[in-house]
DNA sequence: GCCATTACTTACATGAATGTGTGTAACGAA
DNA sequence: TTCGTTACACACATTCATGTAAGTAATGGC
């Protein structure tokens, strides 16, 4: 959040922090957090089982995603001490709030699709 | 769209490319658009004019921005030859369903943002 | 012929997001 | 003592998005 302050690429974001609608779309707009956010919609979940069901995000990937999300206050995370320490992750209420919001982009994002011939989702809330 | 299929980076794009969701965040995904789509809330605009609304906007990425949004069927674009050429862009239908949905996403930016101190917008729709 | 205007285009440079590979702390089990 | 597990952290490389600066076609006015 806090850059630099010196490249233009930075300073500009002074034109696009006000707004509340860039400000949302960049607490979901990591490559991986809608398919994360989808995944805890079913419940509380462990790092490893995280790991296990999302075999293509590397685990660097997935551990930025998570922290960043739980910095912006989509996720809270739970560690229990112990040997092997257990770390589990849930939706937020901010997040849960943000479920129906989503399904209705996720709608028009269907009726709108120009790309035929690719296989949308059918098990996928959104 | 149609990437070099063979990086890492591209071919995990078979994960993404199924959500409806992620498609349509694709679509408004680019740096500018929400202020393009904005501006032409209020009707039909001139290049030349969202260039003279947009200083901050680079001649390239305003065109740049405008074009994605043309090919994804956000945006109509009408030339009307000449000398000097005229080129008008308006939103589409489907630009203009999306306006209440977006409105909601930021709405619950608004209501959960935690970034205290920062002037939001009161003048912008979304 | 020369300049001005509109709406771009192109080559190049920079920065941010994402991916690769290896290393680590904490301990209990063998 | 060495091994295994969990949940990461770190240094480095690649790819994509964005920014910089200059050039262009068309044509009317001077």
């Amino acid at each position: 959040m806090a850059r630099k302050q010196t490249s233009t690429y930075s300073s500009n974001e002074q034109y696009l922090t006000p707004c509340d609608l860039t400000y949302a779309l960049g607490k979901i707009g990591g490559r991986w957090k809608l398919q994360i956010l989808d995944k805890l919609e079913q419940g509380k979940m462990r790092y490893s089982d995280l790991r296990r069901d999302f075999m293509h995000i590397t685990e660097r990937m997935l551990t930025l995603q998570l922290r960043a999300m739980e910095r912006d206050g989509l996720l809270r995370r739970s560690v229990y001490a112990g040997v092997p320490v257990r770390v589990e992750y849930e939706l937020s209420d901010m997040a849960i709030e943000l479920g129906p919001i989503l399904k209705q982009l996720s709608l028009w994002g269907k009726r709108n699709r120009t790309d035929t011939g690719i296989e949308t989702n059918k098990d996928r809330n959104f």
